[in-house]
DNA sequence: CCGCTTTACTAAAGCGGTTTACTCGGCTGG
DNA sequence: CCAGCCGAGTAAACCGCTTTAGTAAAGCGG
């Protein structure tokens, strides 16, 4: 049996509010019985119940992580890792915790339901999504990021447009001409690309047609190095070889580069790679 | 404000406890009131708190895990990606979600006392850390990984030992002679290394033990390519130059793999390098 | 038609904290 | 000397849900 409140009050011959004040507000009880207060609740072993504190307060003192994909899959894509990382730090600084919330059951509903949570950071989950319904009723404030504007949220997005346009405008004015595109993959619904998947094919459509290139051979490959590997065997071979990849991910751009050296090509003697995101990683990979 | 139980029981004409059956115990009401209940809940949006269910239950459906540094340098850490990952999927099959829980303001006890978890998982803590005795008095489960054997808790190991020592005596074979060494760091107490790198390294010894070598020359680095270059640059030069390195992890050997191309030498040809954990990553490298 | 079991549902007691409103004794100042 | 105030603590309500113990009505066999 845990240690209460009430054992502690008991022992120390005091009412729980002098134990919850000896906690929270010390300031509100005289120095003796502070002292033996929080004496008979060290003694006790005594630790507050989070669940019934987060009750009470109305506050968890977490902040959920709303991810779309399952979370087997999530610590293979290095962006989410360094992402994490940088919420890791922020939360840590507020004295929070982060809890990782995948679709339960294939049902981010659910799971949302299910978290005991201050507030949500969603990624890459689309401003019209049913989940954020939910969230909304709730009433648990969220951040959209990798996501559209949207008036209702806050967004936190990359310039996926300008920085993709910019990529193939550099492919383009270094002279190549034929294109292969790896596409990042839709998350929960199979149909649609991701938002950012999507503005960053617009961008380097945008930058292709102005010049007169040929249809780009284009490819679907998640965010890891064996998918890269995959996607650059399905590129064609012969006469439409493609001289140019534009990856929509750093790691998959890091699969093709080592599937090329496997296939005896240079780069970028033979192929010219362009990643995404700009992992760590990318500086470790030859070229750099 | 939220729509609680009350509000769905009242506008459904039932009790709070007809509403709880409907979502808990659907067969212990009549068909016709089991649907009435659910389509008021739905229009009304009604979702159950949370923290209220998980302070009734004394359950919360979520796991901890306990991580000995600072969140913001675990997802670089690719190893302990891995371990989360099939943390991840596990978690997942059962309907749990995961808690990152790292040392609050330096204090992993004060990290514990927040969270409201089922279940702990801690990372590389020895048996006999404050915290651990802070969870046995609580009363929450706790299983060890990276740790020592430990008659309390279950804990799961790696063969350390073991494979350090097939480390080193396959280099010893190769007529490597002049070796560095690459310590994984100590994490919380900055004093002693961590059970696994002590294991490790008594594994390196016990193989550089039956040959005559010269002491090795050994340095401290973080699971990251960045402080796998470092220590590559800290490495003797001239006639003490090693030929072989035994690093700890895989991403500080990859780290002295880009550092020793940069200075130009070849491996394996000029230098012998193993690393340790097996990252997906570790087939990608040259030589992989 | 009566007593007994079932079925369908409810009232109220927790779960373990926080917080509001109040009591009580001692001190102060006029 | 007494009204008023202040410091120190307390009783009880409350947070939103689950669950135990119990009730009323319907069903049933004899």
């Amino acid at each position: 049996m845990r240690v209460t409140i009430a054992d502690v009050a008991g022992a120390a011959g005091v009412s729980k509010t002098a134990v919850s004040f000896a906690f929270n507000n010390p300031e509100k009880l005289g120095q003796a019985t502070l002292e033996r207060v929080l004496q008979v609740a060290h003694d006790l072993g005594y630790t507050p119940y989070p669940a019934a504190r987060a009750l009470s307060l109305r506050r968890s003192g977490t902040i959920g992580v709303l991810i779309p994909q399952r979370l087997s899959t999530v610590f293979a894509n290095q962006f989410l890792s360094e992402l994490l990382q940088g919420l890791g730090e922020l939360v840590e600084e507020h004295d929070l915790s982060l809890l990782l919330v995948p679709p339960l059951d294939g049902s981010l509903e659910g799971a949302i339901r299910q978290a005991s949570v201050d507030g949500f950071i969603s990624l890459g989950l689309s401003p019209d999504d049913e989940a954020l319904a939910t969230l909304d009723r709730i009433g648990i404030p969220t951040v959209l990021i990798d996501s559209e504007d949207s008036a209702e949220h806050p967004v936190v997005n990359v310039d996926d447009a300008g920085g993709a346009e910019a990529a193939a405008r550099h492919l383009l004015e270094l002279g190549h001409r034929e294109f292969a595109i790896i596409l990042l993959p839709p998350t929960r619904s199979q149909t649609r690309l991701t938002p950012s998947a999507a503005r960053r094919l617009d961008g380097y459509y945008a930058a292709l047609s102005k010049f007169d290139v040929p249809p780009p051979h284009s490819v679907t490959a998640g965010a890891t190095m064996a998918a890269g590997a995959r996607a650059f065997e399905s590129f064609p071979k012969g006469k439409r070889r493609p001289t140019a990849v534009l990856a929509m991910s750093d790691m998959a751009a890091i699969g093709v580069l080592g599937a090329a050296y496997g296939a005896g090509l240079k780069v970028p003697g033979d192929l010219s790679v362009v990643g995404y995101d700009d992992l760590p990683m990318a500086a470790w990979t030859s070229p750099p």
